[in-house]
DNA sequence: AGTAGCATTGCAAGCGCATACATTTTGTTA
DNA sequence: TAACAAAATGTATGCGCTTGCAATGCTACT
């Protein structure tokens, strides 16, 4: 069987007895077009199975209406939302996404020189940041960059996070309130920038009041697994901090389990427990745990709109945007 | 400040001083070519941050290297690893996934519209099937579908699946050696390929032994919140089941804890639960569900593997593709 | 009727690359 | 060293579309 062409504007032409660039000018909104000769002009593509060509399209116009998603950490808890909502966001301007995993410095940069190639008109990053050589690369050749959920300085790129520095503040006064003493932060990621922002801010606002104080802070740790072993070894450690912030939901379900089956410690009264994420799972009855919504809705709309508003716009100017975090208050620290 | 255009190989070319066929043949692989002007060529790309321009290549040779991912189960417990598996397979492949999100009619028409415009070589569907219309119109225009975890009769795909006739008879083989006789089947989604064959083995394993029986089956039932209901509902319509299997851990995990903390019923003495898929929380000591594991990493990899295949042997035949699940036994099912 | 003014349409030149074909260079052999 | 095959390179065309420009058709007004 021989592969048949596919039906170009030409063909649509013939059968319409117009002009190639009428068939053009019907498929192009707002272009300069009798109703009449549209109306011929659909009818004849239709016939013909006819679409335009975008591969075309964007050739021509040197724009090639696709936009670069560069995925890193697929296991975080709403990769999926996350990914579904860059995807429809990215669709609904108009758009087309391309979906590149990478997690490798140099897996990145050949993501981004894959993008490049296909003359992406923007690339959105999540939870990792392209290396200065490739965000000067897309700066030089006028392709906008939006980082969702991550932050490294000194690159020529938008970045949209939560106030991680208010959620610092709100999770240190809850924790002053309540008389609790000791705490330990614990986080998987070393270098995030939330995690710098709430230490910080947690840090500052609990310095305020005496005997309070930050007194371990573990890095590594990811995962329910992980968050099990980790209680164990501080309680045998006798290491016994009274509040436990963990920059995931699930090493802090992790630290919960521990506490209530291997050691009997008693939650909230012994030890305070809040998390970060909000998964489905915290708010079950059985797991009850304290920790901070973060609006990735917004965060994923907010990364969308400004990205395509800076290839509408041309607008190389990097933005910094943050959005509001909320903390909430469940079984795994004490009422007020 | 004016948008400086891309280079191309023409700039290339004049600053390599050879043609500008030389340059594409540079990077053509296995292109007639001295390694000596390569060289120079690579070189002067280099300095000038040339990439080969994919757009254009995709007109010329009339393929356009991208494959279009129609993602329509966001809410798939393992959406996120199924999509990063999906598109790390496509992109090693040498292809560019194109996702796309949707679940109406008319948004899957949308999908497949705008696929065929940007002339992607391949299309992967997840958990959707199109409409005959839409795979009678790739079919036309050779490009072939490969579905993954869904099947419609009669579209001109392929399609990838577990089998489910198989995980049907070892549910029922399992449910029968344990003694238990009457059988409830919850499913959150009446069409699904899946829930029929494991219905209809399940019914035709346990219709060999006597007094065995299916008591009902519910659909429309899915999450966490619901399974809670449900098992209150059917104890209060006094409907009790000694065997619940579910289409779905998350609904599996809410019968469970309704049982646990609303009922008092005993599992798995009084009542067996099975779910399906195996996810992370099901293994956790607090849940310790029985439940079916698939193979998603391998689906994965096969679906890609047989798309790819047929685009390059330019196939359109349909096949169709069943892989072992494995029924994992924990604490919602009684030991031998 | 004549004509200015505007809406439509056609014409033709690219967009950046691949590639068939023609031409030149290189390598091989007698 | 001549003669010829093979490899390397250049030339020119086309992929399907957009768009500036020119040509045409239409309306309204004097």
């Amino acid at each position: 069987m021989t592969t048949k062409r596919r039906n170009n504007s030409q063909d649509v032409a013939d059968l319409a007895r117009v002009s190639q660039a009428s068939v053009s000018r019907a498929f192009t909104l707002g272009a300069s077009i009798s109703a009449k000769t549209k109306m011929k002009i659909l009818a004849a593509a239709e016939k013909l199975d006819y679409q335009p060509n975008i591969i075309a399209r964007s050739l021509s116009k040197s724009q090639s209406g696709l936009v670069g998603i560069l995925f890193a950490n697929w296991d975080h808890p709403k990769a999926a939302e996350i990914l579904k909502g860059l995807c429809e966001a990215i669709t609904e301007k108009g758009f087309k996404p391309v979906v590149q995993s990478a997690n490798t410095t140099e897996s990145v940069d050949k993501a981004f020189t894959d993008f490049l190639s296909y003359q992406v008109d923007g690339v959105i990053v999540f939870s990792i940041s392209p290396s200065a050589n490739m965000s000067a690369l897309c700066f030089r050749s006028n392709i906008p960059i939006v980082i969702l959920n991550h932050s490294t300085p000194g690159i020529n790129a938008s970045v949209v996070t939560i106030d991680s520095t208010k959620v610092g503040r709100q999770i240190g006064n809850a924790v002053l309130d309540r008389s609790y003493k000791r705490i330990t932060i614990i986080s998987s990621d070393a270098h995030s920038q939330v995690l710098s922002g709430i230490s910080d801010a947690l840090t500052e606002t609990v310095s305020q009041a005496p005997e309070t104080e930050i007194i371990s802070q573990l890095t590594g740790v990811h995962g329910y697994e992980a968050g099990v072993q980790t209680i164990i070894d501080l309680w045998a450690e006798d290491v016994k901090p009274d509040v436990i912030v963990c920059t995931s939901d699930y090493t802090a379900l992790g630290i919960l389990a521990g506490c209530r089956h291997k050691l009997g410690i008693k939650v909230p009264e012994e030890l305070c427990i809040i998390g970060l994420g909000d998964i489905p799972v915290s708010g079950w009855k059985d797991h009850d745990l304290s920790t901070v919504k973060i609006p990735h809705d917004e965060l994923v709309k907010t990364t969308v709109t400004t990205l395509i508003s800076k290839i509408e716009t041309q607008s190389m100017e990097p933005e910094n945007i943050k959005l509001d975090a909320k903390l909430i208050l469940r079984g795994t620290i004490k009422n007020l």
